[in-house]
DNA sequence: TGTACATCAGTGAACGCGCGTTCACTGATGTAC
DNA sequence: TGTACATCAGTGAACGCGCGTTCACTGATGTAC
């Protein structure tokens, strides 16, 4: 009865997922096209549909599979606060300012993301929750939750500060604001620079 | 010899920047056409290369214009470190956060600006500069440049949450991290939340 | 083992549409005499 | 004062192109007997 391995369809899917990943990081939601998405993942233009309604829903998808991929990043990590030390340090890299493609959803397309459909926000809140718990966790086991805003106020302090770097041509004051901003971030949640 | 008065043609540029800022910081710099961007102002797709050499030429110019306008309203500010907590209150409030067709253009644009060409990633580095010396003069009136890549730091703070607040579909946390980045802010300047 | 068949992931051409850009033209303007 | 004229900001149709989406079709697959 069944045809192709009931896998085949759903790898396909997730390698569409992963390749738009890299590109919509690359060249925005507005700017990636069907077409060249579908190239990327090795296919053509008119099989999309079969994986997907349409491409705000793509949209929605890939950012949830984006978030997700991120959440279960933070087990490389080391345990407790230092891990959340290591994080800051990573994102506020000058690779991932270079590497938009293999780094934060957030970092690349958030105004997008705001100016998206309410479904696609609705994805995105779910993944950033999750985020935000996820770093919560680390900072205080005992008491997640009253330290939430806390995360997410870090959260947002990083996605604007690679954002800003990555648009300004002085690269001199742009590598300063990484580590200004790490310093900073590090010590509002009051861990030690080390 | 001059047969309209000479400033015609430069009201009229003036008006499409005008129209365009917020066209722009509604809708996105790939989301906003030539023909809506004209219309806006009350003319005709074909007048404007009258007045830009591209598409790319006319987000420049706006940029600039944005930065311009947000560094003269510090003026409106109170004087010394008052008008700088001013200015985070205002700048993190749900209404700057609702309307962002009147709002600051790096957090409706900044990813998008980040992926724009060379030109225009220069054009939004001076307008940007400006905006850290004026901030940083408040702060340190003594010796400003000690203190901008603080002033830089700060603003992409504020940014991030902005985008932040925008996408997330949860109102209750969406205006909590408005909030907590705000006397993040204070405290890191050194500002009594008054 | 070999052949006929049902399935269905993927192809590729086509749809109407809006994009950025070009250009021949219009018509209001103020000047010249 | 009246008419012919040069200027030029703005019009609107057209250009080729890529967009998101649809759909009739292909051809590899594994099953049935």
């Amino acid at each position: 009865m069944v045809r192709y391995a009931k896998e085949h369809k759903e790898e396909t899917r997730k390698r569409i997922l992963e390749s738009a990943g890299h590109r919509f990081k690359q060249d925005g939601l507005d700017g990636s096209g069907i077409a060249t998405l579908m190239s990327d993942a090795g296919l053509t233009n008119g099989a999309f549909y079969a994986h997907f309604k349409s491409k705000d829903d793509l949209v929605a998808a890939v950012l949830v599979e984006q978030q997700a991929t991120q959440v279960a990043s933070f087990d490389q990590l080391s345990p407790g606060h230092a891990g959340i030390a290591e994080l800051i340090g990573m994102y506020l890299s000058p690779t991932h300012r270079d590497q938009p493609q293999f780094g934060c959803p957030s970092a690349a397309l958030l105004d997008e993301v705001a100016r998206s459909s309410s479904d696609t926000r609705q994805a995105y809140t779910s993944g950033a929750s999750a985020i935000f718990d996820a770093i919560a966790l680390r900072l205080a086991p005992e008491d997640p939750n009253s330290i939430r805003t806390q995360a997410a106020s870090a959260f947002a302090m990083m996605i604007g500060t690679i954002q800003l770097s990555r648009a300004l041509t002085d690269a001199t004051l742009a590598d300063a604001l990484l580590e200004t901003t790490a310093t900073n971030v590090l010590d509002l949640l009051g861990l030690d620079p080390a």
